[in-house]
DNA sequence: CATAATGATACTAATATGGTATCATTTAAA
DNA sequence: TTTAAATGATACCATATTAGTATCATTATG
């Protein structure tokens, strides 16, 4: 079970270091540089994060990305839904034909509220929050 | 992103019958019956349970699975973890290579914390308190 | 000894994950 | 105005995971 997967990791940092960088456009060459992860899979990630509108991008010479939205308004689970579609810890349906004993089914309001803290917790990690701790080491 | 796939899921609900009936024997057949899951699914999966010390297993007619460990000793961690491996929200190391800058790291310290808490949440539920509830209502 | 159960094991199909490759388009600068 | 450096769009590919199926061996009961 992973909550975060690659590509989501990816994003994270990625952008992390374009919005330390403010209007600077950054290209994925300065990024892969720094980051160290693979090329062609950093830019599937930042054009989809581009078609997305969290990032503005660049093209020609020069081009790049810089960051769309205030870091404060971009939270892990804006990111993560973005790569792994909406946060649910289990698909465990109410049906009847899944689960005869509906009385079990207490189960699936018990992980609903786990994963309604998580989302919190995860809403109140944004961009933000994360360079802005960076910054105070 | 999923905490419980469809293995466990049926797990823990096969789990739970099967500890309501206490010391009868339960075969795969009249689980699924019950449950409406495949049956050679479930089979395998119990055998799992079994070879795990969580079921007793009968062979021959009138055979089947009976539960092997007090129902409070059960914990949806541990059936997870049977089927889905350790519990890990992030797989983002802390080494150089990935992560150059170790400050975002605090990421992981963040995500961390996230998950102890939904590990001692997921560690609290055990077949004893779904079947108690269950009987409440 | 027939039958109903599990044990063991191998196989398969579909989906998700983690990428690569290629060509088109744009734009800055020589 | 050409060229080079960037992204845009798309298609492809390899591997792992998920969600099963199928088959034969073994065991116990009546």
């Amino acid at each position: 079970m992973k909550l975060i997967t690659r590509d989501t990791d990816y994003a994270i940092r990625a952008m992390c270091v374009i919005a330390k960088r403010k209007d600077k456009v950054v290209s994925v060459k300065d990024l892969t540089d720094y980051l160290k992860v693979p090329r062609p899979f950093l830019r599937k990630i930042l054009q989809i994060l581009n078609k997305r509108g969290l990032l503005k991008s660049y093209k020609g010479i020069g081009g790049g990305f810089t960051i769309a939205l205030s870091p404060k308004k971009i939270s892990l689970v804006k990111l993560i839904e973005v790569f792994q579609g909406p946060i649910r810890l289990s698909e465990h349906k109410l049906k009847k034909k899944i689960c005869p004993e509906a009385k079990i089914c207490l189960l699936k309001k018990r992980l609903d509220n786990i994963e309604k803290y998580v989302k919190a917790r995860l809403e109140a990690i944004t961009l933000e929050t994360l360079i802005e701790e960076a910054g105070r080491i």
